[in-house]
DNA sequence: CCGTGTCAAGAGCAGTGCTCTCGAATGTGA
DNA sequence: TCACATTCGAGAGCACTGCTCTTGACACGG
């Protein structure tokens, strides 16, 4: 019982100075982008930075913890905005879901890069962030599902594909979007790189001197493109 | 006339020297990723650090440098592929370009992380960058601005926009593609964006664990998105 | 009171971008 | 031909980085 009551407060010490760290180094993150200093993290909590190899083995650790997070917060975002359409609009969930993306990445703009930019030289995914990292598409897909469901989406898309391409889809299909039929699946998957894709554009400085107000310009692309899925 | 040679001479052999010096720089950044290390490039060539700074006032100069070749680099790809198809032939040519830059990407993955991924925290890109930049969009206006002109992409894009989008449109029609008009191009760039966002998600491992063979499914994306525009 | 586990501090190593100075070429003008 | 100027590479050095290892302080439970 001591022993538990002493462990744990230990532990959610421990949890403090980790969530610290974090919350410092995200705001480095910010500032200086993706080339994290380690040192002046641990300058900026007042300690020494061979202090915080006690809670992150390695830089790459903290990285990694933090891209976790920005996936996290990507997906509570996307998924709070969604949520709140009435189920039934499926246009609205759709463009709630883009614009929660959007508003998500001009806010967070760092983080946005960190888990949508070029992946650093040397670091590999591990596990832990292929599940956060699949909550939008995941959104997404419910979105495709339900429409499959309700009959909204029943035909328009009994085009035929190519086998190569089919074959593709059946895996993605059977993997994650079961009741997504393929022809549908593969909009949806252009309409999802679109939709990333117009973000990255925005963040990454693309549209400079070539847009002024990208807002609406996102806003009509978006829409297009949930008709162009079959969600008119 | 003496003076001119020698001054050439010694032109040539500084263009040179600066090639070299970009080509190992290439081979690092392909191995290491975009933590390119002046000492290490220096060691390659069997000198010291210091003289690479006779050649590039900076490491983000000689990144700058990169950056343009490989904007030329896949501007070129794209132009060549594109060219290289029937005039007439609207589709063909649109899908030469997407595979172009596709392709382009799978073969030098490191200049395209560098020049499409998350920008360097505190690079700002310079005026030389932006005409390079652009080489792609163009040759998929031209493609657009075909199509109306033989009139092949006459109607069907006649739809009613949002008057915020058309004023944004608008202004990059009068700056890059008067010929074509907004509607078509609102569609070109969101194909545009769907082409980026697809070859990006294809390279920064999007699609790990989820496509096997991205081929055909790329090749399929960008023929919908081809019928999308118009160019059944 | 004494062991045990946890923590931060400090020194140190190898590496980095970058600056400055110095010697050695090399070509130019008188 | 000789002195001058320009160009280049080498070397030392500064401030910084990630990371390791050792040391000393502290708090807790037996």
């Amino acid at each position: 019982m001591a022993t538990r009551t002493a462990a744990s407060i230990r532990a959610r010490l421990r949890a403090e100075m980790t969530d610290e760290i974090k919350a410092v180094a995200r705001r480095h993150l910010a500032e200086d982008g993706a080339n994290l200093s380690l040192r002046a993290v641990a300058r900026d909590l007042g300690m020494v930075s061979s202090a915080l190899y006690r809670y992150f083995a390695s830089r790459d650790d903290l990285l990694t913890a933090l891209i976790i997070d920005a996936y996290n917060a990507l997906g509570e975002a996307v998924e709070k905005a969604e949520g709140a359409v009435d189920r039934g609009d499926l246009a609205g969930r759709w463009m709630a879901t883009c614009h929660a993306v959007r508003t998500w990445a001009l806010v967070n703009p760092a983080e946005y890069a960190l888990i949508y930019g070029s992946p650093v030289p040397g670091y590999r995914a591990p596990e832990d962030t292929i599940e956060p990292a699949g909550r939008p598409t995941v959104v997404l897909g419910s979105i495709l599902a339900d429409g499959v469901a309700s009959g909204a989406l029943r035909d328009g898309h009994a085009e035929r594909l190519p086998k190569a391409v089919r074959a593709e889809l059946k895996n993605v299909r059977e993997a994650a979007f079961p009741a997504v039929p393929e022809p549908l699946l593969l909009r949806g998957m252009t309409a999802w790189a679109a939709l990333f894709g117009a973000v990255s554009f925005e963040l990454f400085g693309r549209y400079q001197n070539v847009l002024e107000d990208v807002a609406p310009f996102f806003d009509h692309q978006m829409r297009q493109m949930a008709t162009y899925v079959g969600l008119t």
